[in-house]
DNA sequence: CCAAACGTCGTC
DNA sequence: GACGACGTTTGG
């Protein structure tokens, strides 16, 4: 077994069951772009400070989000956290040093929230800003 | 189209 | 459990 892995793609989702109505039923244009086409990471950024510290509650219902593709979707830097802040690379880590094959961010740089597994993430009730001295596991 | 970065699997 | 590598996605 070289490299049986998983799935090497997605199952037979050659066709999606969405209604195709006349208004979202528009020409798949000439690129891929599902959603959150205007979203500037300057107002991303802004909507998740909002959020970290003056709401409570999201404007829109996230599992609208994930309902889409949650085991596919991309998350996003939070852009709230220490890391995010950072606005260079430290260039001493291994992240940095191995960019080129790893293909990963500098670990200084790492979103806090990236940095949890998706499930731990979606299943934080809060944003960042809860270490949580519990211990619970 | 290209570069950067995230997600998952494999190995240590 | 952490780190590395690779594939894939996303933004410019």
């Amino acid at each position: 077994m070289p490299k049986p892995r998983a799935w090497p793609g997605p199952p037979p989702d050659d066709v999606y069951e969405f209604s195709m109505d006349a208004e979202e039923a528009k020409p798949l244009h000439l690129h891929r772009k599902p959603l959150e086409k205007t979203s500037p990471l300057s107002k991303y950024i802004e909507t998740e400070h909002q959020q970290a510290g003056l709401f409570s509650l999201s404007p829109f219902d996230p599992s609208l989000d994930i309902a889409v593709d949650p085991q596919k979707k991309r998350r996003k830097k939070c852009g709230a956290c220490t890391p995010c802040l950072r606005k260079e690379n430290c260039g001493s880590c291994a992240n940095c040093l191995n960019r080129k094959t790893g293909k990963q961010i500098c670990k200084l740089r790492k979103c806090e929230q990236l940095k949890k597994r998706l499930n731990e993430w979606a299943s934080s009730p809060v944003i960042a800003g809860s270490p949580d001295t519990d211990g619970a596991q």
